[in-house]
RNA sequence: GCGGUCGUAGCUCAGCUGGUAGAGCCCUCGGUUGUGGUCCGAGUUGUCGUGGGUUCGAGUCCCAUCGAUCGCCCCA
């Protein structure tokens, strides 16, 4: 018979146990992280009724949705009613007008899930993907402060993960647009498409974006084109940033609120106590998404340019327009976790993790069962996590065995050490043995 | 959705201008009595992606097809 050969479907991420220890553990440290600073766990369901899924997006990410429909369903030919989610902050925006009667506000939120999205599979770029998203959520008014924790947040997280250096980039679109809306750019259509050319600054040259600002769809007049490319290409402290954008003394209020806004995100950061070596205002940040109103934040790793950002976000005035009457603006970030832990992988960052076994009670003579039975009793009930082996076999196996599984104590005991009343522990790690009272072995793991 | 590369053992790959398939790793067993990670020895593993063509003969050349991969678009 013809096997079926083993494979997952591309784009997605599978690991081994002891990957999979690591990859936990850093999940656990983002986890801490946001609880440390307030935010309270939500999840949502994998699925969610398609048009309130794609109500809002539209355009490119509606064809990147994957479908749910149970076999029946296709058989009496009904289209879909469910799609799994491509982000975490839709589901957001639904859960928090659903509940809003139930939520305290500000709503502070993090959700740590996977998430869909049906695009050609690539380096880096996964169709089922972890996100660690944070999001705050007022009612009627959200003070710009909150923009400024989220960086703040960033920071500790990426601290925390120990991932080399790594820069948070921040602007704000209302800046951008602003000096759209003065250049007489005023289509917004066309204004999303030039930010997201403007966005490729960090990748391309000054001529490559040139050259698209004044291509198909676009057609910005050349020294328009330029002129915008010299005011957004700035390079600065965010003090010196600032003083520029001041400079330009541009008669437009959408540009003034958003430097106002801006200047009232730098002060407070700085307050937040996050150095500077680890953010920096970058007037080309624009995010594609277009639900974006103010704000908006790229982090990257120094050592990692071509991954593009890890963590990303923003302001939006009103999510959940499109659910409720109610006004729910919101600032979030969101961590793109499987390909942050791609990268680092592929640096050789990552290390397996111990396995989460942290004893083996071997067996060495069938007839003392009852006393390994006992013996991982008394280990679990003190905390310790025991396999006992249960299968007779030569040592020689049962020691190849914690080894490749990555345990790191072997507990043995024969008729010799049972003479005694004691046990052998075997560090794998060192080979050391050590011989231990045998009414005194849960105690010796207690601080290990 | 559009372009460039590549498909040989579970994995990484070798196989020169066509002559009946190899290495390393992994895995299994062994190197005697209760000891792994090193070393030594032995062993298992393949419709050479699939279908067709050229040829006395194709892993090797040609065509098609499927799959993978990288880049573009978009994005974490």
């Amino acid at each position: 018979m013809a096997l079926i050969s083993p494979r997952t479907p591309p784009g997605t991420m599978e690991l081994l146990p002891r990957r999979q220890v690591a990859f936990q553990r850093m999940l656990d440290t983002i986890r801490r992280t946001y609880e440390r600073f307030g935010f309270l766990p939500v999840e949502t369901p994998v699925f969610e009724v398609a048009d309130v899924l794609l109500s809002k997006s539209g355009g490119e990410t509606e064809k990147q949705v994957y479908f749910v429909q149970s076999t029946g369903g296709i058989e009496q030919g009904h289209k879909p009613d469910l799609a799994l989610r491509f982000d975490l902050t839709v589901p957001l925006a639904r859960y928090v007008a659903e509940h809003e009667r139930d939520l305290a506000f500000p709503f502070r939120r993090y959700q740590i899930q996977r998430v869909y999205r049906g695009e050609r599979a690539q380096k880096g770029r996964y169709r089922e993907f972890y996100q660690c998203d944070i999001d705050v959520i007022g009612k009627d008014s959200l003070p710009v402060a909150y923009d400024a924790e989220m960086p703040a947040v960033i920071h500790s997280v990426f601290t925390a993960l120990d991932v080399g250096p790594f820069t948070i980039n921040f602007n704000n679109r209302k800046i951008l647009l602003g000096l759209f809306e003065a250049l007489g750019i005023s289509e917004p259509e066309r204004r999303v498409l030039v930010l997201r050319q403007v966005d490729k600054l960090d990748k391309l040259s000054r001529e490559q974006v040139l050259e698209l600002l004044a291509g198909e769809g676009i057609g910005l007049a050349p020294d328009v084109a330029s002129q915008v490319l010299d005011m957004i290409g700035f390079a600065g402290s965010a003090d010196a940033t600032l003083a520029h954008l001041d400079g330009l003394a541009l008669d437009n209020d959408t540009f003034r609120q958003g430097v106002a806004e801006l200047r009232e995100v730098v002060t407070a950061l700085q307050a937040f106590g996050v150095p500077e070596t680890h953010w920096r205002v970058n007037l080309s940040i624009a995010r594609g998404l277009d639900y974006y109103t103010g704000t908006v934040y790229e982090t990257f790793l120094t050592n990692h340019p071509g991954l593009g950002s890890v963590c990303s976000g923003g302001r939006y005035e009103n999510l959940a327009g499109l659910y409720t009457k109610s006004k729910l603006p919101g600032v979030g970030i969101s961590i793109g976790f499987t390909r942050l832990f791609y990268a680092l992988e592929q640096a050789g960052i990552v290390q397996d993790g111990p396995s989460t076994v942290q004893v083996l009670v071997t067996q060495f003579d069938p007839s003392l069962m009852a006393d390994y039975l006992a013996i991982g009793a008394e280990l679990r009930a003190a905390g310790v996590n025991t396999e006992i082996q249960l299968e007779p076999a030569k040592p020689k196996k049962q020691f190849a065995y914690a080894d490749k599984a990555g345990i790191r104590y072997a507990v043995i005991m024969g008729p010799d050490e049972k003479a005694r009343g004691e046990v052998t522990v075997k560090d794998m790690v060192s080979g050391e043995q050590h011989a231990v009272a045998r009414a005194a072995l849960a105690g010796w793991f207690a601080g290990k």
